[in-house]
DNA sequence: TTATATTATTGAACATTGTTCAATAATATG
DNA sequence: CATATTATTGAACAATGTTCAATAATATAA
């Protein structure tokens, strides 16, 4: 097999995303080219179509990978917790806090992209990242709350559904003006508001 | 003056305007280009820009008319409600109501286009009609439960946040795979258990 | 009416983008 | 060493946003 760099085909397609990543973490989605991610990896631009069909692929792998991070750093901030509420809140946090420290690549994943024409299927693997995101907190909410199964999986969406509204109009820029209140504050609120009647009673 | 058509400047930039919300409601934004956006008023790319510095300014200027529609028809579908919990109701329902209806424009509101270095100051005149919106929905949140002041402003953001949540997880096709409730449900489950508290005897 | 000034509109031009693909250079294989 | 394989290139194309001198249509004045 012919290399020019010192690179396996999995180890280019990786590195590939790796910097498409840092472009859109850095400089914003619209920021990244196929001429400027070349420049960045050290290729030309049509090395990148050996390994994504389009630029669309791209920023799909690179959101699958974003979500997979922001999974990693939900788990890791609330590991050490207490099963109780403190421990449902902290993973509200983490996501907004994520979504904060992470602002063009997590608007990368909610970017809808693509032209009328063109489907936009997502892949198995994809689906399955997600649907896991969802099962984390549903375990979190039936660990922390007196919460019947089947009210923990329809909370576990409608808080995410929320964290993220709030992470909107919170974080982007043209909505900050509402005088809305700090993140955090909300969260408890809501929180307080719609997960009251689960309190366990060691609180 | 000279006009080869018989539009005032006035009309025509409306025109524009006009003709470009409707091709990103049927095509989506991605299909609005300045060629394209030109041959369907009968004019070329050069005049676009006489009325619009950039395609930009051009969007901004569909998604403060889309913002006043959609505060309109939020305020036509509740007008004639009794004002309890039922019109609270109705105005959230109107809301994912809307953004389902007006998928596209109601993401190009959302939809963070400018470049890492571009500055995207919001003209004073969106600012109010955003804050309109809100202290749209604040009224009707003390008209219709027993809240206190400070507690209808904070909610009313809060509301819009998580409703904008919910429109999102269950319109984006991306994420309609997470077997969430159909949004009316819930938004009544949102609703009933955020407002509870606040509930009129009556109800 | 005719001539001049004004201005709305054009359309050609440029830079930048995604994308393709024959040509090429580097390595592996016999 | 010769040949096959394949990773990589870079030139090319169409489509995009954007600019601006040239132009055509109208208003104004003589």
């Amino acid at each position: 097999m012919a290399r020019r760099k010192d690179h396996s085909p999995a180890d280019l397609r990786e590195l590939i995303r790796e910097a498409a990543q840092k472009i859109i973490k850095t400089k914003g989605l619209k920021s990244l080219t196929a001429r400027a991610l070349a420049q960045e990896v050290g290729y030309t631009p049509g090395t990148i179509y050996n390994f994504y069909s389009d630029m669309d692929a791209l920023v799909a792998a690179v959101n699958f990978a974003t979500l997979g991070q922001l999974q990693q750093t939900c788990l890791q901030k609330i590991e050490s917790l207490p099963p109780d509420f403190s421990k449902v809140r902290a993973l509200a946090y983490a996501y907004v806090d994520f979504a904060h420290e992470n602002l063009a690549l997590w608007e990368a994943i909610f970017m809808r992209t693509r032209k009328a024409g063109k489907a936009a299927r997502l892949p198995t693997l994809y689906q399955e990242r997600i649907l896991s995101l969802f099962v984390m907190i549903e375990g979190i909410l039936k660990e922390c709350l007196n919460i019947p199964a089947p009210d923990a999986k329809q909370s576990a969406r409608l808080l995410w559904a929320c964290l993220h509204g709030i992470a909107v109009l919170t974080l982007d820029g043209r909505l900050q003006l509402v005088g809305i209140e700090k993140p955090h504050k909300i969260i408890d609120d809501l929180l307080m508001k719609y997960f009251g009647i689960y309190l366990k009673s060691s609180c």
